[in-house]
RNA sequence: GCCCACGUAGCUCAGUCGGUAGAGCACACCCUUGGUAAGGGUGUGGUCAUGGGUUCAAUUCCCAUCGUGGGCUCCA
């Protein structure tokens, strides 16, 4: 299992000559924008992960058209040979260089009282201010770049994508227009960039989930609410069923709660103070709001006081996938991945302060166990602290419980010897959590599992235990979704399996394929026995040629195919073809019914 | 939510520099009954996202709304 974590690679992206490529690639797109519009304004343009961009404040808006004639430019400055010449300078002097730029100047403010850098992050010493020059473009900027515009290869830069950006990424602040470029060493690197992001589009969970008929977003219905379709819904019950099973091993019980609550529920949980913004408005009926649950745990909270609990009762571990609801901003939708209408792999568990490593390196193990049976390699555990600026803002407002749980997950990770990196400013409201992030077909980074721990919210459910000198304790709570949501989950793994799915996790495990008419009725009979197996089949009874049968079951992915002819039928055999197009001629049909119950049963990776 | 782009048949897409639209697949019917990724023919199917405006005339131009996409912000 390959793990992405704190790794030290052997050479910083930063000291990459790459790096310097697509830096410098940014200042001649700059110089060739402003060459088009003299009057815009420019902030900054740091290379990222396979390219980079610049924002710039534009006097009239640019279209996807007009990236042709940048580029062209960009070419011709390239051509130039310019050298790129660094020249240190005071504040002042900057301040004089940058007078008609507005956000270089606010820049130059940042840097000469040392708080930020010219990509406004926070900086602990005062830097030195440099700018560097090329040509006619002078940039604010601490490099490093090429010697020379010679340096970049002008059939290996393209630019990609106009977007929007908020300045210093603060939503507040006015919108820039960001132009996105990607730069290599060479053509060939470039053309493998964009083969790949071909190919990345080609498993994109949105295209095979219409493709393969699993979901679909109808304009009716509302945006971020999918409807499952059955091939959907067998996955779902797919995931389910695993889950209960996992979670009965693991000392789970089941529980169902409501849809709806009362406002006093969510004010009392501390989910109207900091979680208002991602809940749906409430409803008013005779006289009192209700709200649509965003999570689950407060009503969990509420079963696991409906009860004294005594600490031989400890943990006791709730689990529901629970439907709930959550307002997202209508631009942040995305496929099956953001979603305003989700079920959760949801459960909470109560424990005492001693049992806490337990549990949650429990949980742990059970994302590990999952994630080795889906073969998911590539993921980072994130450790998500507070922001001390957020405390009673986005964060419950008690540092000392913050810093003494933070330790608690620090070290119960430490001990189990999982490695994560930390975040500073991403926890849950009620407490610090440890995410596993994944990353979409198309390269966006998505939290899929995760696992929190919650010191706040059951002192403000009064939820106790008796502990064993007969003294009311409050339990900690862990939150925990290892299979995140059912929306995530099979988005992320149809992209994970490019549709592909194992045997079990299929929506149809067997196609039937009479080759004529005349045995339709002997792959009836076959669908009938395979379906007491417990295995699901269906048979293509359609009046197309059976190679053309074959051609649309291996386009919907179906693991198996059973071809039945003239000669199977009269013999009793079946003729096995597998979607890895391998094929076991005129074999019994009990034969192949072992190996696909052999494969179902053991949720092998195997066909 | 914000910036930009897009929205034509169930699906994937052409097209109209303003004169009410076309292909392939799918679907129905007919012919074909064929051994491992598309047999042939005929036909059905669209108020060109929705609502306004300009115009003799709007699917095409303009505005608004809804939805989708690329980003930003935000997140399971």
């Amino acid at each position: 299992m390959e793990v992405i974590m704190s790794q030290q690679p052997e050479e910083r992206y930063e000291d990459t000559l790459l790096y310097r490529i697509r830096h410098s690639a940014a200042h001649v797109m700059a110089q060739a924008v402003l060459d088009f519009y003299p009057g815009a304004r420019y902030t900054i343009g740091p290379p990222v992960e396979n390219g980079f961009y610049y924002d710039f404040e534009l006097p009239e808006p640019i279209k996807e058209d007009d990236l042709e004639k940048i580029e062209k430019r960009m070419r011709q400055i390239i051509a130039g040979g310019h050298p790129f010449v660094k020249k240190v300078l005071s504040a002042d002097e900057a301040r004089q260089v940058f007078k008609e730029q507005p956000y270089k100047l606010e820049l130059i403010e940042g840097l000469e009282q040392g708080g930020f850098d010219e990509y406004g992050n926070p900086l602990e010493e005062k830097p030195e201010i440099s700018i560097y020059q090329h040509d006619s473009f002078t940039d604010l900027c601490r490099g490093p770049h090429v010697e020379s515009t010679r340096q970049i290869n002008p059939s290996a830069v393209k630019l990609m994508s106009i977007a929007g950006a908020y300045w210093r990424g603060d939503e507040h602040n006015p919108m820039l227009t960001r132009i996105y470029g990607t730069a290599w060493s060479t053509s060939k690197e470039l053309e493998e960039y964009l083969h790949m992001l071909e190919e990345a589009k080609a498993r994109d969970h949105r295209k095979l989930g219409k493709e393969l008929e699993i979901f679909f977003y109808e304009d009716e219905v509302g945006p971020g609410l999918p409807l499952w379709l059955p091939r959907g819904a067998v996955i779902i019950d797919e995931l389910e069923a695993l889950a209960k099973e996992m979670e009965d091993k693991a000392g789970y019980v089941r529980v169902r709660t409501p849809h709806l609550t009362k406002e006093d529920l969510f004010v009392r949980s501390g989910h109207l103070p900091y979680y208002a913004e991602s809940m749906y408005p409430p409803m008013e009926i005779e006289g009192i709001k209700y709200y649509v649950k965003p999570m689950n745990c407060p009503m969990h909270h509420k079963i696991f006081s409906s009860k004294p609990r005594s600490y031989r009762d400890l943990p006791v571990r709730l689990a529901e996938y629970g439907t709930c609801y959550r307002y997202e901003k209508s631009g942040e939708l995305f496929g099956l991945m953001r979603v305003r209408s989700m079920q959760m792999n949801d459960a909470h568990i109560y424990c005492s302060e001693d049992q806490f490593e337990q549990e949650f390196m429990g949980v742990i193990d059970l994302y590990k166990k999952y994630f080795d049976l889906f073969g998911i390699g590539k993921y980072s555990m994130r450790f998500s602290l507070h922001g001390k600026a957020g405390l009673g803002k986005k964060y419950v407002d008690n540092e000392r419980l913050w810093l003494k749980t933070e330790e608690m997950v620090r070290r119960a990770m430490q001990n189990g010897g999982v490695p994560f990196v930390e975040a500073q400013d991403e926890a849950a409201f009620y407490g610090p959590k440890i995410d596993v992030q994944i990353w979409s077909a198309i390269g966006k980074e998505f939290t899929l599992a995760t696992n929190q721990v919650d010191f706040a919210v059951p002192e403000r459910f009064d939820l106790v235990f008796m502990n064993r000198d007969g003294v009311e304790e409050t339990p900690l709570c862990i939150h925990r979704a290892p299979l995140s949501t059912h929306e995530r989950m099979i988005g992320f793994l149809i992209e994970h399996y490019a549709g592909a799915f194992p045997v079990w996790l299929s929506p149809e495990h067997v196609r039937v394929i009479p080759i004529t008419d005349n045995q339709n009725a002997y792959g009836a009979a076959i669908v009938a026995q395979l379906r007491e197996q417990g295995i699901r089949a269906s048979v293509d009874i359609s009046s197309q040629r059976m190679n053309a049968k074959i051609r649309e079951a291996q386009l919907m992915k179906v693991p198996y195919m059973l071809v039945v002819g003239e000669n199977e039928a009269s013999a009793g055999m079946v003729s096995l073809r597998v979607r890895d197009g391998s094929r076991q001629d005129n074999i019994p049909l009990a034969e192949f019914i072992t190996r696909a119950r052999e494969r179902i049963s053991t949720r092998s990776a195997q066909l």
